[in-house]
DNA sequence: GTCCAGGGCCTAC
DNA sequence: GTAGGCCATGGA
């Protein structure tokens, strides 16, 4: 399963569809490693909320997030649900920083990748895809997101399996694809869109462009 | 009222 | 090592 050609026709035929999708949103890269905390199981239009609650209350920067009190940290995220554990993980997290990289995002990121992704893996809350968008999205590194949505849909291409593990599908995308930071962040962020709008827990649904694609481009669907 | 969202942790077996 | 429960708000 080395034949990358699909994957790049899904991803043109995607961005045909939906334009470049200018992800990650936020302004800064500590906003944009706070949101993919909070956007875990929930929506990103609470996740907005929430960050524009952080930053009403001064909060979007490593210091003074690390050392805020958990009640305020909660009550400006409860819009993003799971508030008690998040503003926990998003405490300590702002903390680890402030400890290990004085706050410092260049230090922070001048790791090698591989070490850094084990070592932000370690932190409490912290999983796989999270890392991986903070990865790619705040530090810019070539590293592929896998989410659920990813999972469903080149599962339903017959592109994967069904019960593949996180490491064994990013390891799929990213021998598939050139290692592109810029193609990586769009790829991640066509699927989601195609997922929010076609592809949610239930069968495909009728009009679903992932049909016209495997159509077009010889690939068999479940 | 029911289902789901841009997951991850903890516990049991 | 993995299946199941839990976390919780808000929109469809």
């Amino acid at each position: 399963m080395r034949d990358g050609e699909p994957l790049l026709r899904i991803y043109y035929a995607l961005l045909k569809k939906f334009g470049h999708r200018g992800w990650w949103p936020g302004e800064t890269r500590f906003e944009v490693m706070v949101g993919a905390i909070l956007t875990q199981n929930t929506s990103w239009r609470n996740v907005e909320k929430a960050i524009a609650g952080l930053k009403q209350r001064g909060l979007l920067t490593p210091r003074s997030l690390a050392t805020a009190d958990l009640g305020l940290i909660e009550n400006a995220i409860r819009s993003s649900g799971f508030y008690k554990q998040k503003a926990e993980r998003l405490k300590l997290f702002a903390h680890w920083l402030m400890d290990k990289y004085d706050g410092e995002l260049d230090l922070l990121f001048a790791v090698p990748l591989q070490n850094l992704r084990k070592e932000l893996l370690s932190l409490k809350g912290i999983g796989p895809e999270t890392v991986d968008s903070i990865l790619l999205y705040a530090g810019n590194k070539p590293v592929f997101v896998i989410d659920a949505y990813t999972r469903r849909i080149f599962w339903r291409l017959g592109l994967t399996k069904e019960d593949a593990k996180y490491d064994e599908l990013q390891e799929f995308f990213e021998s598939c694809l050139p290692h592109d930071v810029e193609l990586f962040k769009d790829y991640h962020a066509q699927i989601v869109e195609l997922g929010k709008t076609y592809c949610r827990k239930k069968p495909l649904c009728a009009g679903c462009p992932l049909r016209a694609i495997c159509k077009n481009s010889g690939i068999g669907m479940s």
